[in-house]
DNA sequence: TATTGTTATACTCTATAACTATA
DNA sequence: TATAGTTATAGAGTATAACAATA
């Protein structure tokens, strides 16, 4: 039985282990990470993004979502196509055999995450949603701190304390 | 803007990214991680816990707590006693100085929580906690996986989906 | 000059197995 | 035989700086 504090960090420290945990155990064979997984997703709902744009979108770091590409290359379910208007960028998108991946492990993510939230009711799950969002959106500045320009920490803002 | 889709495993995932940023900035320069602020936290809430319940309570799994102690116990901030009734358990708490450091940065840990949430109102809070300390309660066993007793992932109950 | 993406590197956290010393 | 803790090792995720190609 977890101790438990009203300490955000704390909860939300759980929260990731368990959540990670669960989406590892529904992907038990599958050879993929959370991060694979989380960019076929964001693939799949926004084709042609290049890497910048994903990467701000999915809250993953500019380096870490090279990576994660190189790797979903390798195994030949996303492709970068250098932008013809933009020629630094790459323009990604699933391959037929990505696409085939996404839709096969769709309902087991979803059920994943079902079970995640099983305790529940539909309403609260409604609440939950709202007032995360919430939190991220008034947060945001937050995310993925290496991604782009400088942006030193010991100069953001500290100033909504109460 | 960070994309928003009603999966737990993402927003879940962003807020882990932007409580671990908010704890880092509040600690900077104090040479402190957050799994060791945690477990200052936890010996001061219970002092003289063995190690291996610190690790159940604290949800960190027996093999980080070992190396988080030894962290803390260089800087002289914990020190381990063997346990006279049971030689092979080691007996923890706070020494002076870690002590004094954790009445130093409680305020700077409680602000920066307390910036993390400042979206809300203090109902909807009471709201979150709830729902939260229910999800986390109800799927317990995804925490520390490898603390223990063996537990094979693939015979873990998946029986709870709707 | 600034930006896109890459390479190289390092640190934190997590995870597993094998080991020791006790029980 | 089982448990408390350690050691060794590995991988995921994150972070930074320096670089090449392009704008």
């Amino acid at each position: 039985m977890p101790f438990f504090p009203r300490i955000p960090a704390y909860l939300v420290r759980c929260l990731h282990q368990i959540s990670t945990a669960i989406v590892a155990e529904a992907f038990i064979g599958e050879d993929l990470t959370l991060l694979q997984w989380a960019v076929i997703v964001h693939l799949d709902s926004e084709p042609n993004v290049d890497q910048g744009r994903l990467a701000e979108r999915a809250g993953i770091d500019r380096t870490s979502t090279g990576q994660v590409l190189d790797q979903l290359e390798v195994k030949g379910l996303v492709v970068r196509q250098v932008d013809r208007d933009d020629r630094r960028a790459r323009l990604l998108h699933l391959t037929s055999r990505g696409e085939q991946l996404r839709r096969r492990l769709r309902p087991i993510a979803l059920a994943s995450q079902d079970r995640f939230l099983a305790p529940l009711t539909s309403d609260e799950r409604d609440v939950l949603f709202h007032l995360l969002g919430r939190i991220i959106v008034a947060n945001r500045a937050y995310l993925r701190p290496g991604a782009g320009r400088r942006m030193p920490r010991s100069s953001r803002s500290a100033s909504t304390d109460q």
